[in-house]
DNA sequence: GCCAACGTTGGC
DNA sequence: GCCAACGTTGGC
């Protein structure tokens, strides 16, 4: 099994917004690298955490899970969507997402800051400069650490 | 295929 | 609001 990190604005969809939806698409994805990771690596069960991106602080609330197979984002067919691809086709479509179930929020969210700080998490892809990618993989030993810190335990 | 211009992300 | 980083677009 893989981990991942995924990002999200908490004012858009936050950990809360998961949490009482249960399980959610995760649509919008408009960067090749992300999609490719959602379309070729995730497995269902896969772990990713919840990022928290453009608030303060920034930070890790919680974990999610890989819920179903990859398949096409129905918002690139839908005009009136603000993620409307007209390059897409669904013959040949473009975007392609899994759906995230809620697995927990941490009881303490793991700032920015205090990943950085942290000696063990040194290499963790979202925290190197200048990344921006939504979707990033995570070694299983950050994982856990991150997990730690948030104090959660699976 | 190069690269300048432009748009977006996201921390601060 | 600023700006560094970086992805995408489009002219050539």
């Amino acid at each position: 099994m893989r981990h991942w990190l995924i990002k999200s604005e908490p004012d858009v969809f936050g950990i809360d917004h998961l949490a009482k939806a249960k399980k959610e698409p995760w649509s919008g994805v408009r960067n090749y690298q992300a999609r490719n990771y959602m379309r070729d690596d995730m497995k269902p069960g896969d772990l990713a955490i919840f990022y928290h991106s453009s608030t303060t602080p920034p930070g890790a609330v919680g974990v999610a899970k890989v819920a179903c197979e990859p398949y096409p984002d129905p918002t690139q067919f839908d005009p009136k969507s603000e993620y409307h691809d007209p390059k897409s086709t669904k013959e040949n479509p473009r975007w392609m997402l899994v759906d995230f179930e809620f697995v927990a929020k941490f009881p303490n969210e793991v700032t920015l800051q205090q990943m950085k700080d942290d000696p063990s998490l040194e290499g963790m892809v979202v925290l190197q400069k200048g990344t921006r990618l939504s979707i990033t993989p995570v070694e299983a030993k950050h994982f856990k650490r991150v997990c730690k810190l948030g104090g959660w335990k699976a």
